[in-house]
DNA sequence: TCGAATTATGATATGTTATAACAGTATCTC
DNA sequence: GAGATACTGTTATAACATATCATAATTCGA
């Protein structure tokens, strides 16, 4: 089975553990996502999914299942750059930490990570002092890969 | 004189020095920015300008000031929020750090911080780890600001 | 098992942010 | 005053996103 059938199976059975299901649709967009190497707008998914799998999707109901995926915590949307990419860790059996993203300015690679504690707590603590507090503890940040340097 | 007049009146000698011009426009977008207390739009500014100053201006031209503006450090662009707002340093005369931005999700209230370099070491250090870097130093943080709690 | 309720998807229109391309006007400089 | 440069206007369009109403599929209880 290949990798991305297999993260496939494995988010479908977290779908039906939580009473939900991966239509095949939802199943065809993350496997979108699954195969680019990096993130999708949602304009970007629905032709990588028309020439790929001979699916057509009209943007509406791609929207619809990028939000139903990412309640499922099978996909991430980011904010900054406007794109989508599948979650890293959706065969792993661990919880998952808060996710942070890396996100190349030049090719849109993402790199999934996770910051440490403590430099998260002195980030909340400064926030805090100006009297305001994060709305996600997932951050992105705009970057350059190793690979567009710049 | 009113402060928003001040700091017209100061950004205007900040250009001369530049060898640039703050030009009517130009300062009614920045007078804008200054009086409203939050992030702006492109498309807001200029329904705020046309009600508060009674100034119709293009998207375009709009948008061009904006660029003139922030290349003159005079505006930010938020690019989280897709907004504007007045650099809170334009009548200060020491040189100013990169600005950090707390911005509210709800009412757009935007709080210009700076954060500690050990924090931003940390960061880049973490950041620099994962083969990227930093594509700006002027962080962005959706936030929930004291009023809007949430 | 029928039919109502729920869930999923389709179709169309429109909203929001942003830029491209080209034209005209004002200002400066020699 | 002519030519260069800087500023603004106009129109079209791209990219991302949501509202609204309609239709198809599925579930679930009587």
């Amino acid at each position: 089975m290949t990798s991305t059938a297999k993260v496939i199976k494995d988010a479908k059975q977290h779908c039906a553990a939580r009473g939900s299901k991966l239509t095949e649709k939802r199943s065809q967009v993350l496997k979108g996502l699954l195969e680019s190497k990096k993130a999708l707008s949602a304009y970007e998914l629905i032709d990588y999914c028309r020439e790929k799998f001979d699916q057509q999707l009209p943007a509406m109901s791609v929207y619809r299942i990028l939000e139903f995926l990412e309640s499922e915590n099978l996909v991430h949307r980011l904010e900054l750059a406007k794109k989508y990419v599948a979650c890293s860790h959706i065969s792993c059996d661990h919880t998952h930490e808060t996710p942070q993203f890396l996100i190349c300015n030049s090719c849109n690679a993402v790199e999934e990570i996770s910051i440490s504690n403590s430099i998260i707590r002195s980030l909340r603590s400064t926030i805090g002092k100006a009297g305001f507090h994060l709305a996600s503890p997932q951050l992105e940040f705009e970057c350059y890969c190793e690979a567009c340097g710049a």
